[in-house]
RNA sequence: GUGGGUGUAGCUCAGCUGGGAGAGCAUUUGUCUUACAAACAAGAGGCCGGAAGUUCAAUCCUUCCCACCCAUACCA
C-alpha cells in the first residue's frame, strides 16, 4: 500500500476484520514444528468451558496471554500456543438442554450426545462461535492446533491416564457417603461445592425416653426435621452434666417411633441449641464422621432426585422443603415441637446450580491424593506465581482438603470410563490401551469372561469421567498435538514456560494440573503461572445475568474495537480487580487515533527518505536526545514485558509517546521537514533518520498490546525495509549507539515550557511571535537555537548577561520581548 | 475462626531499593498552531484509611486497629 493512500481516519471496524482474516489464511501465527533452532515458549492456554458465550473474562485473560505470545514471537521466540475448548460435563450438558430445550435424562445416551456433538462442536457449533471470537480479539494462535476436551484425542489421552492412576493405585471405586447434587443428580467433589448464607429455622423437637426405669423427654434442636426418619443416635458433649444420666438409654424417634441410643461425643457442643443433637445418616459431614466412628447403622432418607425416601412413609416422594413443612406442621399440631428459631447459617451447595447438596451413599471412582498434601506444598514453591501472593490460595486450599477426589459423574455428556465389570463378582475390565478412546457402553470389552469368576456377565460403566480430570492434562494433551514432529521431542520432557489462568480455578485448574504431572511425569506442568483478577462491575459487584450489569465483549468489541479493549486490558497490574467503566475505553481510542495520525505525518515527511544506518551517527541536539530516550524506553519496556508487566510498558510507551514525541519532539522538528531550502537538507535528512527509527520501534512496542492498527500502519511504509510482511514477526527493538548532551536538550524543553506558560498566562495564541528571547547560559545552544527559534516563533535570539530575567534556573536565565 | 488482597486527587489507578506526591478521565481558563479539537497549552484539586514505633527522614519498613473484597473452615 502507498502512503498517499491512507485515508484521513482509521476505520478499525473495517481494518481489523481484514487482518484477523489475513492472519488466520496466512496462517501467521503457526508454529514451526520441526524447526529445533529457534528456542521454543510454550503457553498451557485456558479451554474455555463451552456454556454459552465467552465473557469478558475470558476475553481478558485471552488477551493478557496474547500480548505475551506477542512479545515473545518478536523476541526470537518459536511460540507454541495451541487453543483449546473446554466442551464436555455438566455445564455443557445444560447448555445444550437449554438450547434444545430438552433433557438429557429423557432420551436414551446416545441420542442427546449426538445432539450435543452437533449443538457444541458442529460445523455451525458453539465451539467455532468461540474460535470465531478469539480471532476478532487478535488473539494470536495456531489455528492447526486446536483440541477440545471431547474430541478422540482428548479422550484417549484421558482416558489413558485414568488407567495409569488405577494401575499405580491412585484410582479406586468405593460405595461411600458422597457428595450429591439433587438437581443435576450427580456426585460432585469437594472443588465444586460453594457456600450460600441461608435463612433457616432452628427447630426444637421433643424426644422422649421410654424404659422401664425411666420416662423422660428432651429436646434436640434441629434445622432439619425432614431427616428424622433417618436418625441413628442422638448425641451430648462428654462434660454435659445435664444428659449424663441418660448414658446408655435409648430414645424415641417422634412421629416415626423407632428407638435410637443416646451417646457421647465431643463434637456436640453444649452451647449449641439445647446441647443435645440428632444424627442422621447423612445430614451433613459430622454425620458420616459419626456414623463411621460409632458403626451407627446406615439410613437412606434422601433418594437420588432429592426427595424423601420410603423411610419417610406418608411423607415419602416430597422433595426436602415440602417434607421439613409438613413434619414441622404435623409436630406442631402433636405438640412436639417447642420452639423455632429464626438462624442464618451457610450450606454448602453445588457451585454450578446453587443446590443445596446432600450425602448419598454410592458407588463412585475416586482419586486417592490426601496421602500426598504435604509434597503439594512443596510443589507450589517449584514455580513462579504471578502475582506471588496467589501461591497462599493454593496452599490454603491443600490444607483444607478433606476428601479424595471423586472423578465419576452422573451424567450423559462427557468422556465415558474406559471400564466394563463383571455383574457378578464386581471386577473391573479395563481397556486395552491400543482401542483407546472407547465408549464401553458402545465398545465391546476386551475379554467376554471375567479373569476373577469366570462370569461371561459383562457389563459397561455408564458414568462419565468428570472434565477437570480431562482437563488437568491439558500440558500433555497439547504437546501430544504435535507428537512426530522435531519439535515434539523438545517439549515432552520439560515443563511448558506458562500456564495463565483466571484466579478463581486455582483450586480447579491449576491444583489439579499440577498433581496430575508431577503423579504421571514427575515434574511440575509449567515454570510460571499467572492468575488474573476478574473484571468485575462499575460499582465493583461481580457481573450476573440475574442482577443485569453482564457486559460482553463482543458488544464491547463492536462498538469499539479489539485494539480498544485490548488497550483497556494492559492498563491494569495482573491479579487485581478491575472495575469495568465503559469510559475508561476513551483512552484506548485517543492513544489509536492518535498513533495512526502521527505516524501518518511520520510517513508523508518519509516517502523521499532513504533509510541508512549511518545516518544515525551524524545525529546531534534534540535528534540524538530522542534516540536516547527511545533506548531507555526500549531497556525498560524488555524489562516489563519479561516479568509480564505488561501495564507499566502501555504506561511507559504512552507517556513517551505522547509527551516527547508528540507534543515536543514533532512541533520542534516540522520547521526543519516543512523547509529544507532554509533549513538546510542534511538537518530535514537527520530528522528524517530519527522519525524514522522513533516510528518504526514505537509500533513494534504497541504492536503487543494494539496489533491491528500496527499491523495497518506497518503496512504502508515499514513493511519496504523489513524481511517480514507482518510487523508481528519482525524482532522487537534494541538500542542503538547515540552520544548526547542530556542537559543541554532538557534546557530547550524547559525553556519551550516557560514560553508556552508565559503565553498561556496572557492568553495569546501561541502562534504569537516573540521579537526577542534574551538568554544567558553555560552550555553552547548554537546547534538547537534554530529548532528554538522555529517551533516558539521567535525572531531573534541574543545571547546576553542578564540581570533581571523573566524566567531562571541554574543553568540559564531567559527574558522575553515581544 | 483461619489465610490472602485492597484502602493515594471527584472517578479509575501508577508510585521500583525509605528523601520530589504522580498519570488518565472529569473540571476551570486559553488556543482551529500546514498529523490530530477524541487535539494543544496552562491551572485548580491530596493530613497517601487511623494510631503508635524504627529512622536525620515514612505513602513506602514494624506492630496494633478500622473498612471493603476474596478464598477456606465450622455450620445439629
Amino acid at each position: 500500500m502507498n502512503i498517499k493512500e491512507m485515508p484521513k481516519k482509521y476505520d478499525a471496524k473495517e481494518q481489523e476484520e481484514n487482518i484477523a482474516e489475513s492472519w488466520k489464511k496466512n496462517q501467521t501465527f503457526c508454529f514451526e514444528k520441526d524447526n529445533v533452532d529457534k528456542p521454543i515458549y510454550s503457553i498451557d492456554s485456558p479451554p474455555p468451558t463451552v456454556s454459552g458465550k465467552l465473557h469478558i473474562g475470558h476475553a481478558y485473560g485471552a488477551t493478557i496471554m496474547d500480548f505475551i505470545a506477542r512479545y515473545k514471537r518478536l523476541k526470537g521466540y518459536n511460540v507454541f500456543l495451541p487453543i483449546g475448548t473446554d466442551d464436555n460435563g455438566l455445564p455443557s450438558q445444560r447448555l445444550v438442554e437449554k438450547i434444545k430445550k430438552i433433557k438429557a435424562k429423557d432420551m436414551p445416551k446416545k441420542e442427546f450426545i449426538k445432539i450435543c456433538n452437533e449443538v457444541i462442536n458442529g460445523p455451525e457449533g458453539i465451539r467455532e462461535k468461540y474460535l470465531d471470537d478469539f480471532k476478532k480479539w487478535g488473539i494470536s494462535v495456531d489455528w492447526n492446533i486446536n483440541y477440545s476436551t471431547i474430541d478422540k484425542h482428548s479422550r484417549k489421552i484421558s482416558q489413558q491416564h485414568f488407567i495409569e492412576l488405577y494401575n499405580i493405585g491412585r484410582a479406586y471405586r468405593k460405595d461411600a457417603a458422597t457428595m450429591w447434587c439433587p438437581l443435576c443428580q450427580t456426585a460432585i467433589s469437594q472443588v465444586e461445592l460453594c457456600d450460600l448464607e441461608k435463612e433457616a429455622l432452628f427447630n426444637d423437637i421433643v424426644f422422649k425416653i421410654e424404659e422401664e426405669d425411666l420416662e423422660e423427654k428432651f429436646t434436640i434442636s434441629t434445622t432439619r426435621p425432614e431427616l428424622l426418619p433417618a436418625c441413628v443416635a442422638v448425641f451430648y458433649h462428654p462434660t454435659d452434666v445435664r444428659y449424663k444420666k441418660y448414658q446408655g438409654k435409648k430414645a424415641t424417634v417422634p412421629l416415626f417411633n423407632f428407638k435410637v441410643p443416646i451417646l457421647e461425643d465431643e463434637r456436640a457442643d453444649p452451647d449449641k441449641g439445647t446441647g443435645m443433637v440428632m444424627c442422621c445418616t447423612f445430614g451433613d459431614q459430622t454425620d458420616i464422621e459419626w456414623q463411621k466412628l460409632h458403626n451407627l447403622p446406615i439410613k437412606v432418607a434422601i433418594t437420588d432426585d432429592g426427595k424423601l425416601s420410603s423411610l419417610a412413609e406418608e411423607y415419602q416422594g416430597m422433595d426436602v422443603n415440602k417434607g421439613r413443612k409438613e413434619i414441622i406442621t404435623v409436630l406442631k399440631e402433636k405438640g412436639l415441637l417447642v420452639n423455632q428459631t429464626k438462624i442464618k447459617h451457610t450450606v454448602n451447595v453445588h457451585e454450578k446450580c446453587n443446590t443445596p447438596i446432600e450425602f448419598l451413599q454410592s458407588k463412585q471412582w475416586f482419586i486417592k491424593y490426601l496421602d500426598l498434601k504435604e509434597e503439594m506444598l512443596l510443589w507450589s514453591k517449584e514455580f513462579n506465581w504471578i502475582p506471588e501472593f496467589f501461591r497462599s490460595r493454593y496452599n490454603n486450599w491443600v490444607n483444607g482438603l478433606g476428601w479424595d477426589w471423586c472423578v465419576s459423574r452422573q451424567i450423559s455428556f462427557g468422556i465415558p470410563f474406559p471400564i466394563w465389570y463383571c455383574k457378578s463378582c464386581g471386577e473391573p475390565i479395563f481397556a486395552k490401551e491400543k482401542d483407546l478412546p472407547v465408549d464401553p457402553s458402545v465398545d465391546k470389552p476386551p475379554i467376554d469372561v471375567c479373569p476373577n469368576c469366570q462370569s461371561k456377565n459383562i457389563i459397561p460403566e455408564t458414568d462419565v469421567i468428570n472434565t477437570w480430570a480431562t482437563s488437568s492434562l491439558t500440558p500433555t494433551i497439547a504437546k501430544e498435538l504435535i507428537k512426530g514432529h522435531d519439535t515434539y521431542d523438545l517439549l515432552k520432557d520439560t515443563p511448558m514456560d506458562l500456564r495463565i489462568e483466571g484466579h478463581d480455578i486455582i483450586s480447579f485448574w491449576l491444583f489439579n494440573t499440577v498433581f496430575r504431572s508431577k503423579i504421571h511425569n514427575n515434574q511440575i506442568p509449567w515454570k510460571n503461572a499467572i492468575n488474573t483478577g476478574w473484571i468485575l462491575d462499575k460499582k465493583g459487584k461481580k457481573m450476573a445475568k440475574s442482577v443485569g450489569n453482564v457486559i460482553e465483549p463482543q458488544e464491547i468489541v463492536g462498538k469499539y474495537s479489539a485494539d480498544i479493549f485490548r488497550y483497556f486490558s494492559a492498563t491494569y497490574k495482573l491479579g487485581y480487580y478491575i472495575h469495568f467503566n465503559e469510559k475508561e475505553l476513551i483512552n484506548g481510542k485517543k492513544t489509536i487515533t492518535k498513533l495512526y495520525n502521527a505516524t501518518k505525518f511520520a510517513y508523508s515527511h518519509l516517502e523521499d527518505y532513504e533509510p541508512n544506518k549511518e545516518d544515525l551517527e551524524t545525529l546531534s541536539g534534540i535528534d540524538a536526545y530522542m534516540i536516547h530516550k527511545l533506548n531507555n524506553i526500549i531497556t525498560s519496556t524488555t524489562k516489563n514485558n519479561e516479568n509480564y508487566d505488561f501495564s507499566k510498558t502501555l504506561s511507559e510507551i504512552d507517556l513517551f509517546f505522547w509527551k516527547e514525541v508528540c507534543d515536543n519532539y514533532l512541533e520542534i522538528v516540522k520547521d526543519r521537514l516543512y523547509n529544507p531550502e532554509k533549513r538546510g537538507k542534511e538537518k530535514r535528512k537527520q530528522a528524517q533518520a530519527t522519525l524514522f527509527v522513533l516510528f518504526k520501534d514505537i509500533l513494534k512496542m504497541y504492536s503487543v498490546i494494539v496489533p491491528f492498527v500496527t499491523e495497518y500502519l506497518y503496512d504502508f511504509y515499514f513493511i519496504s525495509y523489513e524481511k517480514e510482511n507482518t510487523i508481528h514477526k519482525t524482532s522487537y527493538p534494541t538500542t542503538y549507539d547515540v552520544d548526547t548532551n542530556e542537559n543541554k536538550i532538557k534546557q530547550i524543553i524547559e525553556i519551550i515550557s516557560f514560553i508556552r506558560n508565559y503565553k498561556a498566562s496572557k492568553n495569546l495564541s501561541l502562534k504569537t511571535e516573540i521579537n526577542k528571547l534574551e538568554i544567558e547560559t553555560k552550555e553552547d545552544i548554537t546547534n538547537i537555537e534554530k529548532d528554538l527559534k522555529a517551533c516558539m516563533q521567535i525572531k531573534e535570539i541574543a545571547l546576553v548577561k542578564l540581570e533581571s530575567p523573566d524566567y531562571k534556573t541554574e543553568s540559564f536565565k531567559i527574558k522575553i520581548n515581544l
